[in-house]
DNA sequence: TCAAAAGTGTTATCCTTACACCCATGT
DNA sequence: ACATGGGTGTAAGGATAACACTTTTGA
């Protein structure tokens, strides 16, 4: 009845360490017999899809990434499945099995920090704003932005695009504004106001559309291009865009469900699930209001025990109130942006 | 490098009649071979991803889907990645290929009204409410909640499941309640105080697993189980199951996106629109409220002409203001729920 | 005694919700 | 005149955001 596809399963497998989001990422390994141009590149695990074997496609991604890492995955959610993989549409080569066969479903996978130490050399967890410079607004607006990202934005929103192309290539100046928040000055630079950290994918898939993302001009859409300085490093096949899916998908969700709690000991100060959402939705958030909003929330109970590890005052210990999930619909934790 | 799987590419295609939302079926199509006890039953148009033919999932889905019907899709989005279609997985028929190579991507897509002039014989759109009687609460609550459901699932809530079953029966009441938004009586009885009208999915989900759902009992779960009364009606194999995922995506978008402008005609009033939300998220919502929310969003204009129909004052026609989607960061309708 | 981080209290502001009321048309 | 649905004003309550302030430790 339908033609035969090879169904891969890759997960995002996501955990902390301090005030760094990791991502599990697969270097060298022997599926990547291209060798040349982008060898070696950071992938995430998969593995193809069994049906003889799995019994649901989580079943698989499970099975897969705990027996290639050594990993017990906690939290899993199916994000999105992708059948134009970049690379393999337009420009692949032709070496390789038809590339349009494949079809990857990806997964957004939580492990709780610890488990953050690899054992096999070729597995590395990364800190996942290697991959995206611009989404970690911590320390204030990334400068990569101003210096590289927002010009070449600009330059390409303006373009007046040719009549070959789709519907699509009209808005693009909307789009921009939209997926990075930003006004036109009467200089015709632009200007970040209203950073939404959650569109990380439209931001992603813009910068690829212009040609700004090196994953772009290796699928053969930007031919005879090189990019002096591509922002943020480059990962195998599309594997970058299941991240960017994952991240935004991430901090959506920390608003909204108790997922943070995934990546947390058991036992926490309420200044560690500060950090924590800090680090994975990239902002500094309000001390003070967070502190009530989670409160309140009757997300967590005190344990009674304290930390003395940092210089001041020893923080009290939570943990996390299990049973919220089962008593009030969609618990999350609002974010207010500091200052 | 992994085994060979069929995709299909499933499609809840949506639209609306006055205050019935619809949704596109196929009847009595030629896949339908096994004739016997559930033959004929509604279906989603449907058709399988050919990696040669279809650039992208989302090109290929609105090939079959507008070869099939005829129709013009506007708004697509994909929903999930099925990989167990349930009754393919334990006690699926013998006489067909093996089941697990049928893996499934569901997609909603929006169809503007009065496109809904069938052509073929086998196609016909159904009020989703009969497919999901539970859901419809805009005339009070479904009374075959108190009548059939609750009852029933309450039974299953408390029943202690054997050891051999998996950690989430344990978790049966929690799900049950956090589902259906109901606290249990002393007496025994469900009743419900906190309806969650997004939660489609985990209902139905809920009530398989019970084994209230014809499908269930078809997928060989519950042997010798004669339902006397299903809720709702069946459909083929797990398209239920899409339908459900579609509306869940459906009325939790309304709230953020302004999607419901790709149901509406150019021209429509304010009482249009809020009677489409009320069809779509089956609840009333708070007149002079949702008014006001949608003025103070930007998101229409007033066309200047007005329609004189029913009863009393004339109303103000709007118009969708386009560019509000390229403004502000996801526009959408908060429902404020009436009384 | 001072720095550093934990933790509390209070107020201004905005948004939501609810209620009351007025307006324009057909019968 | 009055029924019917369209449309506006406004006040109460709650949530949020911002600010100032106290507490407890280590150096």
């Amino acid at each position: 009845m339908a033609e035969a596809i090879a169904l891969g399963l890759h997960a995002a497998v996501v955990t902390l360490d301090g005030n760094r989001p990791l991502v599990l990422t697969v270097e060298g390994s022997d599926f990547q017999h291209d060798g040349g141009r982008d060898g070696h590149r950071p992938a995430l695990p998969f593995g193809p899809f069994q049906p003889e074997a799995h019994r649901t496609l989580e079943a698989g991604l499970r099975q897969w990434v705990e027996t290639q890492t050594q990993l017990r995955l906690g939290y899993v959610e199916q994000l999105y499945t992708f059948g134009d993989a970049g690379r393999l549409r337009d420009g692949g080569t032709p070496e390789r099995a038809d590339p349009a066969h494949f079809v990857s479903v990806g997964y957004l996978a939580l492990v709780r920090a610890g488990a953050s130490e690899g054992t096999q050399t070729t597995l590395r967890w990364r800190n996942w704003y290697q991959f995206f410079p611009w989404e970690d607004w911590r320390t204030g607006e990334p400068p990569i932005l101003a210096a590289a990202v927002l010009p070449a934005l600009t330059a390409w929103a303006l373009q007046t695009p040719d009549a070959t192309q789709n519907a699509r290539a009209l808005e693009r100046l909307p789009r921009f504004r939209l997926a990075f928040g930003c006004d036109l000055k009467a200089d015709g630079s632009a200007q970040i106001t209203a950073w939404d950290e959650e569109r990380v994918l439209e931001r992603y898939e813009l910068m690829y559309e212009a040609g700004l993302i090196q994953e772009a001009v290796d699928d053969g859409r930007f031919v005879d291009t090189v990019l002096p300085q591509p922002p943020g490093e480059a990962m195998l096949y599309d594997h970058r865009r299941i991240l960017a899916t994952a991240i935004a998908r991430l901090r959506g969700k920390l608003k909204y469900r108790p997922v943070v709690f995934e990546l947390m000991n058991t036992e926490f100060t309420l200044t560690d699930l500060q950090k924590t959402v800090e680090t994975l939705s990239g902002q500094r958030v309000h001390k003070q209001n967070f502190r009530r909003l989670v409160e309140k929330a009757d997300l967590v109970e005190p344990t009674g025990t304290s930390t003395a590890q940092t210089g001041g005052r020893p923080a009290a210990n939570f943990r996390f109130r299990r049973s919220v999930t089962l008593e009030r619909p969609a618990p999350g934790l609002k974010i207010a942006p500091a200052n």
